[in-house]
DNA sequence: CCTACCGATCGGTAGG
DNA sequence: CCTACCGATCGGTAGG
């Protein structure tokens, strides 16, 4: 929440980037289009970054790192698995909304990365994968999630929830990442349906 | 499954512009890359469509009708929520399975329409967010599903699970769009938790 | 369906 | 950070 008014030029063509590429996609946001929305010609930018692909690589990674810092501090603390489920969530979804544009980028635009920023995209989805996987193994070991349970789809579920997200939150609107986050979990936990509403 | 030796140019063109645009996006994919596909010159193409964008409306309104066809059917289908939840969510899966690539093309590509394509576009969405809120309205109001579901968030959960399966599921692979959408229904409707699982 | 072409625009650079 | 420019490529058309 830094907005002092004397950001840093590179960070203001990165936020420029970021709107622009999540509005009208990265292949059709031309450099010029950028330029114009700092009032700088389309050459200028050059002195800045060396070229486009460096603006979507930035913003691409930015986003993996934040979900990364948000969910891996979360590995190997001691909480039960619903609790761990709730905050994960929370921190997911709360990544989402505070990056609503980059996010967006992220998810739509990272496979046109060129190959190598592309590996590391793949790996850092794998490893977010793993992390839910992982929670949703550890349920069940602990006999709190029911034990014919499929892991991969499971974790793909929580996944959609929390994902998706970027696609329909407002921020700003009447919900808060943590109403969503709690509202997503307790369905997630304890059913649409009528009864067993307390563990 | 129509894959006659003769199919129609017009729709091998379609096949090949699905293809293209789900793998690189719309505005990365040039005229010449998809007459390249066809075998053919790049303006040779216009003696079969009359611009690029109508092979895009043509992707996204086929989704759309397909989209729409699955569901509508359902809504005055005389059914108890939870079933109609399951088939609801069979048949939106099953749509994407079938049509992964140009899935993919409508949630990712349908803000580059100009804008009358794109208001029907929004209005589609808007019939199909209703769609899962009267699902869930209907289970309250029978007394299966938790009344103090909110509706809107927990539309959004559904929308989620369904839509979000075109990042990540693989037809051909072990799990058929019945196996998901069993899973993510019997998750949904009696939550993760052990416990009451028979309603 | 091809050849040949249109004006427009692209990402990026040189030189200041 | 601007001016002026580069070669490449874009969507689309004319005329056959």
């Amino acid at each position: 929440m830094t907005d002092s008014p004397t950001k840093p030029r590179r960070e203001q063509i990165q936020d420029a980037a970021s709107r622009l590429f999540s509005e009208r996609g990265y292949h059709a946001t031309s450099m010029r289009d950028l330029a114009g929305e700092l009032g700088m010609q389309g050459g200028s930018l050059y002195a800045h970054i060396s070229g486009k692909e460096d603006l979507l690589i930035e913003i691409v990674n930015g986003a993996a790192q934040q979900f990364d810092e948000a969910l891996f501090s979360l590995r190997d603390l001691d909480l039960p698995a619903d609790a761990k489920l709730r905050e994960a969530m929370f921190r997911h979804i709360t990544v989402v909304a505070d990056n609503m544009e980059s996010a967006t980028v992220f998810f739509h635009e990272w496979k046109h990365l060129s190959p190598g920023a592309y590996r590391r995209v793949i790996g850092w989805r794998d490893t977010i994968d793993d992390f839910y996987r992982g929670l949703v193994e550890q349920g069940v070991r602990e006999g709190t999630f029911r034990p014919d349970l499929d892991v991969k789809m499971t974790a793909y579920l929580i996944l959609s929830a929390v994902n998706w997200s970027y696609t329909w939150y407002r921020p700003g609107g009447s919900l808060t990442p943590r109403d969503v986050a709690e509202g997503f979990a307790a369905t997630l936990l304890s059913g649409l349906r009528t009864g067993g509403d307390r563990p």
